[in-house]
RNA sequence: GGGCGCGUAGUCUAGUGGUUAUGACGUCACCCUGACACGGUGAAGGUCGCCAGUUCGAAUCUGGCCGCGCCCA
């Protein structure tokens, strides 16, 4: 069969199937060897960089590591594109108490105990969880294409974050900011630690609420009933207090109770803090182990001085605890002492309660509130300046929707306790002098005391929270304090790309320490992602098992689905499902993008130049071709506008829309004839320049999602450089925009799937070829239509297309559809009766319209108030909704006619 | 208990005062047409959570209610 085609379809050079593991390592290697990432050390111009939110050396990469990287990577990778020097870091978290926790449970499952451990080994122990860790992060990264700069890696335990730890705290203790207290804080009895406020989760809990009598002191009868979720404490009570306006409790205030159990007298004391309504109206104080009845106790400095009752494993202890209940644990205490009140005929009763208590993040422990001396960083000075900077629109927050909750809590801000009772982390840097008793806190470890000389000095045995570290980020991660090159030119950073739970954990301390150390924002947005979602909506947990390592996932589909997957079709700031379905859309639109290329090849023969700029068509272009050049820039616009505004979903789905739906189905199904030589070589010539631009131009746009496969194939094409990945971003107006072109080509696709519709319904079998007519609705239409015959003939597969008059008459027997372009007709193999369905459905819906613009128009209020041009647009609907509708009625049987407007 | 946010086709989603409400996945029908069946074509599917209000006009603004989620206590 002669089908003059001016290429071999042949030989195409690509493979026919798309298969990942052919290519996407070998890009990887040739963009490390090319050091393409590698962020030049004193760029002027414009700049572009990011730190990569190090990951927890607790455990491996999942889902949501993945969705952050590729949302960093499309925009790091379109910077770099578009010629600004980027730099982005990587970088690992010691992770210091969750790791330590992890190590912990690793050595439990080998029979061995942390606790038990020297403290050299148990680090030797952690040091081997660190490494093993590391390669598999690094190696999954790596396995995602992600354009980090390999040179710049950074460690928080490095020599150069030991140092900037040193120096941040030294800085603090010097400005009065740190500083060490004897003060109640979140003690995790099980890690044997101090945590910080955000460290503890409030949990609703079933539990009981007992009701206690305490006797009076001086009186055998009665007593105060005092109701308690923690009866246990009841031994470090120094006090039983009531509202001072109760009714009920008016003579007890000023005389004495008896504590049971431990018959000890306390006074019953008058405080507003109490709640009348809420078990019998007393409360016990134990200040040593409630934050409320410490305040409580504070106001009444009279009362007897508490002593602890609770060891570091929240056993029981001290010398107010009776013989028969020392070294219980919570627990077993809680029991016992409520046994011992019913012994003793002061268990009242005991009610089953719901209330909130906090539980350790890491450990899980219900924290017992502990009185210790601990280092605390003063936050509230920090604070100001961030609060400010982010009102003053200085540092943007993505989606803003979450500012308002930044803001509370900035507002509210505590007081951070930062110092761990743990081995793994950085070493507090104070040290206590023996002779003198006074600390030195010097960046360099102290030899000798800095008050009195003395070489007898003790180091702080605490280690500082990890996030003291991680907070320095943005400029440790540069050099800081070293006033390096790169934190010259790559500081502050463009933007940080994080989780949403973070935000207060780090985001907004990062913000602080930079303030405070840099002077500058270390930032100037921040982009919250969602969080990874199963297919049934859960939240992706190692307890559920259902994240699977990203690692099989790239072994499985790519690279490059897996990214496409999680940035489309669910908006990367939202929390969305992730899935196989998901996963298969990325892969069919990676093959769909394959198989563009491979129909491309043949039409780039041998010798053809790289793509420069867009073809310059002759004024007789093909419509086809100048529309999808005005379409490329469109989406080309489209991408841009997006991605500055931190959308990369809104950039991903244009994207989409436009390969498939614009390029390939449309463009290529129309310009095969014009490639195909048979329209001439001057038409092939224009349709082949057009096509291997817009292809070239769409690899680049794609490339920051899908870095691999845009590669391979970009190399594939004529292309200039070595990389697609260095290559430039074009400038979104490159292509000229032709509005002309893209109402034609409405026109000309409406039609085409009017007719395509008609053959539908009147169900005419492929092979048919039926004489098909339009008449069109005027001169516009019909000239558009007359000119583009040929390609709305070959797309709706009919015999012949005909462009009918205005008068004449409707072919006979063909099935028709009454249009806002025209009347259509199909012509009907068999002459069965003609279904009217359509049209009647048609008709019902253009004359609820009709009725609603009607109605509108006949409201005097409208015309009065509404804009002019709303008016005449209403106007207009109306009057080309009824000649529509006449138009229809015409082509309905009377009977039929009667039957919709009724 | 306080605060914030969200309810749009079976599922996810776009849309901040006037469009015949966007797109994806899924569903149904026909089709292996010379890149692709991981495909093509066509279709069905929504009283934009409910109730009031503001307005000439509300998915969009306001209030209340219902449901869901998150954060903080």
């Amino acid at each position: 069969m002669a089908l003059g085609r001016s290429v071999d379809l042949s030989v195409p050079s690509l493979p026919p199937r798309f298969e990942p593991k052919a290519f996407e390592a070998r890009w990887q290697d040739a963009w490390e060897r090319a050091h393409a990432f590698r962020a030049p050390e004193r760029p002027g111009g414009v700049r572009f960089s990011l730190v990569l939110p190090p990951p927890n050396v607790t455990g491996v990469l999942h889902l949501g590591h993945m969705l952050g990287d590729t949302v960093m990577d499309v925009l790091a990778r379109q910077h770099r594109m578009q010629g600004a020097a980027t730099l982005w870091v990587p970088g690992l978290d010691h992770a210091g108490l969750a790791t330590q926790v992890e190590v912990r449970r690793r050595l439990a499952r080998q029979g061995a105990r942390a606790e038990e451990m020297p403290r050299e080994e148990l680090l030797a122990e952690i040091e081997r969880w660190r490494a093993e860790h590391e390669a598999r992060i690094r190696e999954q990264t790596r396995a995602g294409g992600f354009s980090v700069d390999w040179d710049r890696y950074r460690y928080t335990l490095d020599a150069a974050s030991v140092r900037a730890t040193r120096e941040a705290f030294v800085a603090l203790y010097r400005q009065g900011l740190v500083y060490r207290g004897e003060r109640m804080v979140n003690w995790d009895p099980r890690l044997r630690t101090a945590v910080s406020d955000l460290e503890v989760n409030a949990v609703e809990e079933e539990t009981s609420l007992v009701f206690v009598r305490y006797p009076w002191a001086d009186a055998g009868l009665g007593g105060i009933e005092v109701a308690t979720v923690r009866p246990e404490t009841i031994f470090g009570d120094v006090a039983v207090a009531v509202h001072p306006d109760d009714a009920r409790y008016s003579d007890a205030i000023g005389r004495f109770v008896i504590v049971p159990l431990c018959h000890r007298r306390v006074p019953v004391i008058p405080d507003r803090a109490v709640d009348p309504t809420f078990g019998a109206g007393a409360l016990k104080i134990t200040p040593r182990h409630d934050p409320v009845d410490r305040e409580i106790a504070g106001r009444h400095p009279d009362l007897a001085e508490p002593t602890e009752i609770f060891d570091e494993e929240a056993r029981l202890t001290g010398p107010w605890v009776p013989a028969p209940f020392r070294g219980l644990d919570r627990d077993t205490a809680r029991a016992k002492v409520i046994d011992a009140l019913a012994r003793d005929d002061l268990l009242v009763r005991a009610e089953p309660y719901r209330h909130t208590i906090g539980r350790s993040d890491r450990s899980d422990a219900v924290i017992e509130p502990r009185i210790s001396r601990q280092w605390f960083v003063r936050m509230a000075p920090l604070a100001e300046p961030v609060l400010a900077a982010v009102r003053a629109g200085e540092i943007r927050l993505h989606p803003a929707r979450w500012t308002a909750s930044f803001f509370r809590w900035m507002e509210g801000i505590q007081d951070w306790c930062i110092s761990r009772q743990i081995v793994w982390g950085h070493p507090i840097p104070v040290a206590t002098c023996r002779a003198c008793g006074r600390d030195t806190v010097t960046v360099e470890p102290p030899t000798a005391c800095a008050h009195c000389g003395s070489r007898d000095l003790v180091a702080d045995p605490d280690v500082l929270d990890t996030w003291f570290t991680s907070w320095l980020w943005p400029f440790a991660a540069l050099g800081w304090p070293e006033p390096t090159a790169l934190l010259d030119r790559y500081y502050p950073t463009s933007v940080l790309v994080t989780a949403r739970d973070i935000m207060f954990f780090w985001v907004a301390r990062m913000m602080m320490s930079g303030y405070r150390f840099t002077g500058q924002r270390p930032f100037a947005d921040v982009y919250f992602t969602g969080m990874v979602l199963d297919a049934e909506a859960r939240r992706m947990s190692k307890h559920l098992g259902n994240s699977p390592d990203p690692l099989d996932v790239i072994a499985e589909r790519g690279a490059d689905a897996l990214r496409f997957a999680l940035v489309f079709p669910n908006p990367t700031s939202e929390d969305g499902p992730f899935g196989t379905s998901s996963l298969d859309s990325a892969r069919n639109f990676l093959t769909k993008l394959w198989n563009l290329v491979r129909f491309t090849l043949p039409h780039v023969p041998a010798g053809t130049a790289p793509v420069l700029g867009p073809p310059r068509l002759p004024a007789t272009a093909a419509l086809e071709d100048r529309w999808i050049l005005s379409r490329s820039r469109r989406t080309a616009e489209a991408v841009g506008t997006a991605l500055g505004e931190f959308e990369p979903t809104g950039a991903a789905s244009a994207l989409y829309q436009f390969v498939w739906h614009d390029l390939a189905d449309r463009y290529v199904e129309i310009a095969k004839e014009s490639l195909s030589g048979r329209r001439g070589e001057i038409a092939a010539r224009s349709s082949r320049a057009t096509l291997l631009f817009v292809v070239d131009r769409t690899l680049r746009w794609l490339h920051p999602f899908v870095p691999h496969i845009t590669e391979e194939l970009w190399h594939a094409l004529p292309h200039d450089g070595d990389l697609l990945a260095t290559a430039a971003w074009p400038p979104a107006d490159e292509a000229p925009a032709d509005p002309v072109a893209e109402v034609e080509m409405e026109t000309v696709l409406e039609a085409v799937r009017l007719l395509r519709n008609l053959r539908a319904e009147e169900r005419i079998p492929i092979p048919a070829t039926p004489s098909a007519w339009i008449r069109p609705a005027g001169p516009e239409v019909a000239r558009v239509l007359d000119r583009e015959r040929a390609t709305v003939g070959r797309l709706t597969r009919v015999g012949s297309l005909e462009l009918l008059p205005a008068e004449a008459p409707a072919p006979s027997g063909a099935a028709s559809r009454v249009a806002v372009l025209g009347e259509c007709y199909v012509e009907r193999p068999a002459k069965g009766p003609v279904t009217l369905e359509a049209l009647t459905r048609e008709r019902e819906k253009l004359s609820g319209l009709l009725e609603k613009a009607r109605a509108r128009l006949a409201d005097p209020g409208f015309r009065a108030r509404a804009p002019p041009d709303v008016v005449r647009e209403t106007e207009e609907k109306a009057r080309e909704i009824a000649e529509r509708i006449g138009r229809i009625d015409e082509h309905l049987s009377p009977d039929a006619a009667q039957g919709a407007s009724s």
